[in-house]
DNA sequence: CATAATAATGATAATGGTTATTGTTTCTTA
DNA sequence: TAAGAAACAATAACCATTATCATTATTATG
């Protein structure tokens, strides 16, 4: 049943985000990937990322707009800047510690959460 | 310039939102408002909800899938059941905590967030 | 090593949610 | 009550993503 095979293109796809602290779209990743492989397709982009989203070797960020990646699965949190929409990172002092505030108001089971800050980021504001 | 007028739509849309609080998509927006006016065109439901959203009269929820809609604007975050998908409120004790636990770390101005927890509601649990 | 089995690929079509366009209708205000 | 403008319904277009399918690459096996 769906043993995994290797390939030279996820290989690649996996390298890339892990070089990256931006969380390019799949589009940008398509682009890059694309010097090393000039006749990958964007489907086998797309497919290799919903893969490795899986297998919780990267992580995918919804916002609006496309979808983003992220090569770092340490647990972290996101900022958007609302002028030039670049995706940051933000570390907290402690992730589990949001999941504890809010287990104390709500009955089923929290088990993880993601966060995404708004604002104005260090560049914008100068 | 764009001064704003009044139409029965927006008003039911508004009021729906505001009855409700499972987060409805904009097609199940659609199909209810359609019983008091069954003429509205889809177009219409999203034009709507993209301008109650800029108003701030209404929140859009933006998660794997199609938006969801909060008509309820107060400061809260919102739960994902990984079983049934339903999405539901979550009330912490203090919402504007957790930015300052983040501007701590963070260079630039943050001025609020979002927060998704995951995991299995009440429900489901059973 | 050769070959069979099958997962992954590239090319491309299809999908689904959302946005844009256009001609018509409904509000507003003067 | 008529002019001007915003909102409408209908529908086409858009864009990100997923699915299909014939071919190629990787792995397992004799």
């Amino acid at each position: 049943m769906a043993a995994l095979k290797y390939s030279r293109q996820r290989e690649s796809i996996k390298r890339f985000l892990m070089s990256r602290y931006d969380h390019p779209t799949a589009d940008t990743i398509y682009l890059h990937v694309r010097e090393e492989f000039p006749n990958i397709s964007l489907g086998t982009v797309y497919r290799n990322l919903a893969l490795l989203t899986e297998l919780g070797e990267i992580i995918k960020i919804t916002t609006d707009g496309p979808d983003r990646f992220d090569g770092h699965v340490e647990p972290h949190s996101h900022f958007l800047c609302r002028k030039c929409h670049s995706l940051l990172d933000v570390h907290l002092e402690d992730e589990s510690f949001i999941d504890q505030q809010a287990q104390k108001n709500f009955p089923g089971m929290i088990d993880g959460h993601s966060v995404l800050y708004y604002g104005i980021c260090s560049d914008c504001a100068k």
